[in-house]
DNA sequence: CAGCCTCGGTTGTATAGACAGGCGGGCGCC
DNA sequence: GGCGCCCGCCTGTCTATACAACCGAGGCTG
């Protein structure tokens, strides 16, 4: 078996193969895809042009890799790929706008199951949760409900968070794994619309974000507020690789 | 100057010396920003190294390379990056859901100032117009508002979109810009409550997405309709590089 | 039988070298 | 002075090689 050899860079047609393998069906979740030996024995590619093929598919989501163990096709996505949002705390001070943080509590608690399941940590166990509210030129703009596994963060809780925010000080603790988010329109609860300021019957956007293995966090945002400069919105490059097809 | 050896590898340290660069106001936007070769030369690293430190900047949106030029630091994003959003009706498809669209309307109309402007149009002029409820298993689940500029879809009000999505006609045209999106929490107006069939008090989520020269697209979602199997949702990979700069 | 060790396979990183292609400025020629 | 060519710089890709770290299995030993 060969490459067609024109235009694109090898790299690419080999992402094209393995992505190929996939789409017909000849390599499944789960599966062993062929190691960067075996590429660079059929392909007749060098091992780092196959490394990057198979590093890029990782990065894409398309491919899990294992160090000592091999690659293997990803699992399917436990929910949609509709989105991706990054931290507003740090949106809020990248724009120049005066950012405040007000920390409401600071404790260890049980966790419940969901919560334990979300955490890597068996039920029942002790875990850190922190309550901050944003600001935005000093109107509340998120309501930041965040859960820690306690592992990973041992001193958590004796964090000035008014200073560096949890996500900060948790990113400077070593790199944050794949998230996965789950946003809605919500009607606030009492403690949310009074902590957001927000009026009754008005909506807001819950977010909840779960990074595995690092921390749970459920944020109930308010980013309509008036007066309140920015929607949460985004930009997105339709790569012209991702072919649409049509339902 | 030198990098500290420890742990962290030598492609990461340059990702932190660049961004520590730009985090402590040493390069700002626009600024070409040490060849690969200076690279290679201040610090030590083979070009390999100092360029796959680059190029991964490139690929998260920090850095822009122009072959034969040089590397910069990339201009700010003109809205935030907190989100990017897909196609809502492909992700019920993909997701083996049973998907069927109900055409309400297409017309043609004259623009408005805000959407002749989102269309590169001049303000007055004709614009194409859709209005399609997306629906999955038997629930309307999205309200799609689209306008199109006829310039790029002279046929679009002859397709029938029961059978390929909008969003499938458009790109099949050709591939589609970049894409501005904003998402709020809202109360829907009586007429989305009605095709959503939406509960009275039910807040719903507005998605507005700009995509240059092609078509401004309106979409007032219910995605947490009861029965509804999903919310918007998504996942994320944290770069472990992406440094996080505490406000 | 349990525990330890070794060994082969796999990924992760790093280097040196090479060639291709794009861009822009400077130099020479007209 | 103006035009065009060429050369140097820069990024993009690819190869060959090397070493490190990790995992699992199989064999050896107590």
């Amino acid at each position: 078996m060969s490459l067609t050899d024109p235009s694109p860079p090898l790299y690419q047609q080999v992402k094209s193969f393995i992505l190929g393998r996939i789409a017909d069906g000849a390599l499944v979740q789960g599966d062993q895809v062929p190691s960067e030996h075996e590429l660079t024995r059929d392909l007749g590619v060098s091992r780092m042009t196959a490394h990057r093929a198979l590093r890029e598919l990782t990065a894409e989501g398309v491919l899990r890799r294992v160090q000592g163990v091999g690659t293997f096709v990803a699992e399917a996505k436990p929910q949609s790929e509709l989105l991706e949002i990054r931290n507003i705390a740090e949106e809020i001070a990248a724009r120049g706008h005066r950012y405040a943080a007000r920390v409401i509590w600071l404790r260890r608690e049980r966790a419940g199951a969901a919560v334990a399941a979300a955490l890597d940590q068996p039920a029942g166990m002790t875990i850190f949760r922190s309550l901050l509210v944003h600001c935005e030129n000093d109107l509340p703009v998120q309501l930041e409900d965040r859960y820690v596994n306690p592992d990973f963060a041992p001193d958590y809780l004796q964090q000035d968070f008014t200073a560096i925010t949890p996500y900060a000080y948790l990113t400077a603790l070593g790199p944050l794994d794949a998230a996965e988010h789950v946003i809605e329109a919500i009607r606030p609860n009492p403690e949310t619309r009074h902590l957001l300021r927000i009026r009754a019957n008005e909506p807001c956007l819950l977010l909840q974000r779960r990074t595995w293995s690092r921390g749970l966090v459920v944020s109930r945002a308010h980013l309509t507020h008036p007066g309140s400069r920015y929607r949460l919105a985004g930009r997105q490059d339709y790569g012209s690789g991702t072919a649409a097809q049509a339902p």
